[in-house]
DNA sequence: ACAAAAGTGTTCGCTCTACACCCATGG
DNA sequence: CCATGGGTGTAGAGCGAACACTTTTGT
């Protein structure tokens, strides 16, 4: 249960009993300070030896895809109720090199702050890889990839899904560097604040920051509650 | 291979040996001068018998995803080329009664004029319905069905997919029409008319409607080519 | 006093919306 | 000549993009 199953010896024996094979691969976002990144695994199966892959392994057969998901998220974060979301499923026959295995992509957001590392306490843990230095992956990993990274870039346009990347408090100027980062584009600040103050989901703090060496910025937080009430009444969020 | 293999007998006896099953359910959209309706099968699978379901068939072995949601579309529908697009997989343990399988569910666009019956000809063929009037259906294809909907109503908006469900040629009080059954709301045709005609994407031919007892209306078709050479250039479609 | 990021308003052009009348045809 | 849907323009409001200087703090 705690292993991934992909990497188990006992995979290839299962599989001779197998006509379908049904994964869960889930690409796991997280933003640390300036950067955007994916949690990686090596991947120890023989034609991918020494590559990354993404985090997944296979449904278990009394076991619904949902909670699948969010068993595998939590086995190697050890987080629960994490943001999870599907995004395509992928079946090509010659995906995976021991059987028909399909895989459903999902891309998952979490705060890097939460996710501790165990530092060896786990064998084969996760580890963050920053986006833009990911070689090549094992299986088709580097798709699925590209397209949870389009997915998420789709997502947090029109749905204020950013915020899972970041602490519970933050700056504005977090905020938009978090949005500068995940679409590539640079934004302007002032239209940036008008546009996020404007729909009133953020809570004002009283603290600001401290023992920085320039005018201290203010903490927010997403609220959440009244984010989902104010969409009943018809705001349309959008960045 | 012609047959819906949920439908076939045997199946049950292939089940016993299966750990999974993959199915393509396939939600196929058609526009019917005023109505936004879906292909539907009789299922006679034994709690279900008597209700309709969507076309859908498992996934061969040694066949592509996308590959079987074609063949699936081509058995039923005899149309090639048609647009298809993946929305999301459904993978509860119990929705199916005689065992796991996965459902990837799909919609597809076609032109109800393209579309013939063969009356008969092949046994339990799709029948079109009408979207308002679909009662419960088996599995958990309502749930299918509203999900794909949904996924319409986004694509139409950002892409034109719309096209697909029209004649090759047609008029703009068609298309209008057939975004105000999809969205089901109201459009004011004056600002429909400049909105589509300002992207350029529309051919607009010498022939008019006739016998008609009004003003006869131009006809137009979609320039898909030219709205690909558009898009690279950042045309940005939406209605 | 200097460096560094925070915070703040206004103008202009464009887009969206609302809205009413004449046109071409068949019966 | 009447009924039917086709086709057209304009004015006002709201929204997005561009843009520069002052504030607060640490060193």
């Amino acid at each position: 249960m705690e292993k991934n199953v992909q990497n188990d010896p006992k995979y290839l024996h299962t599989k001779s009993k197998m006509n379908y094979g049904v994964s869960v691969d889930c690409v796991v976002f997280g933003f640390d300070e300036n950067d955007l990144k994916v949690l990686l695994i090596r991947c120890d199966l023989i034609p991918f030896k020494h590559l990354f892959s993404l985090v997944g392994e296979l449904v278990e057969a009394d076991e619904n895809l949902e909670d699948a998901a969010n068993r595998i998220l939590c086995n190697q974060t050890s987080l629960n109720n994490i943001f999870l979301r599907q995004v395509k499923t992928f079946g090509t026959v010659d995906r995976h090199p021991y059987g028909r295995v399909f895989s459903v992509a999902y891309f998952s957001l979490v705060k890097v702050s939460d996710y501790k590392l165990t530092n060896g306490k786990k064998p084969n843990e996760a580890h963050w890889h920053e986006i833009s230095k990911i070689g090549t992956l094992a299986f088709d990993h580097n798709i699925i990839l590209q397209t949870c990274l389009e997915a998420l870039r789709n997502q947090v346009r029109e749905e204020p899904v950013g915020f899972e990347l970041l602490p519970e408090v933050f700056t504005i100027s977090q905020l938009q560097n978090l949005y500068e980062r995940i679409l590539g584009i640079e934004l302007d600040k002032r239209n940036f604040r008008k546009k996020i103050m404007k729909m009133k989901i953020l809570i004002e703090h009283d603290e600001s920051q401290s023992n920085v060496s320039h005018r201290p910025a203010k903490y927010y937080s997403f609220d959440k509650v009244r984010y989902e009430k104010l969409k009943k009444e018809g705001l349309i969020f959008e960045l």
